[in-house]
DNA sequence: CCAACACATAAGCATACACTTATGTGATTC
DNA sequence: GAATCACATAAGTGTATGCTTATGTGTTGG
């Protein structure tokens, strides 16, 4: 199911991570991996499964692969996240009226 | 950490039902258990860990102990998403205006 | 082509997680 | 106040998960 691989996906503060690296630009494995303490093999896994949750895509560029965030993972959490919107606290209220755009 | 736990409790498909079954309605955790194939120690630890997250908060009422949604913790996942509105579809464009309410 | 590079996959291992059964705790009712 | 009810906690177990080392795949440059 593509909810439970989103979810699954960011309970990993290391996924989390990357996903927030790429989410300030869109580059290579390589360059994710720049001051941060991962190998290779790990990183690589790690994409995977972001890629695996719509969460980030990749495109070949000849020998490297470029990496960036997928909307459709976000959209799938902000479309969890409306179901629930009649609980959410009145400092974001105004997004209840917002939100109904997304409904029809 | 917090966005840790919120995360990582809604990785289990069991706990995302019981969430979904709340927003419906508060109740104790014998009614969450109806119509459900689960025993009552994982009820109570599932309850346990969602009550943690701040997804759910709960309520001595004599010998019942009643679960409700928390709006925290739907606050704390909205507050993520927002970190990403650069990235959100066209189609939910309209959130990134409301959205700047909570920046502030 | 073949050496080097960027990345993916395989296999093994230690830990985390969700479940189980058993027992403990707090509140009500008779 | 003793039995019962509603729920929490403890301890043990199988499986999932994230890491490691080793090797495979695809691309580029000399």
């Amino acid at each position: 199911m593509m909810e439970n691989d989103i979810f699954k996906a960011l309970a990993d503060p290391t996924r989390r991570m990357i996903f927030e690296k790429l989410a300030s630009g869109s580059m290579n494995a390589s360059s994710l991996r720049d001051g941060v303490e991962i190998s290779q093999p790990a990183m690589s896994q790690h994409l995977a499964i972001l890629c695996n949750a719509k969460l980030v895509r990749q495109e070949r560029r000849g020998r490297f692969v470029n990496y960036e965030v997928d909307p459709d993972g976000l959209a799938m959490i902000a479309n969890w996240l409306a179901k629930y919107r009649a609980y959410w606290p009145a400092r974001i209220d105004a997004l209840k009226d917002l939100l109904k755009d997304m409904d029809q």
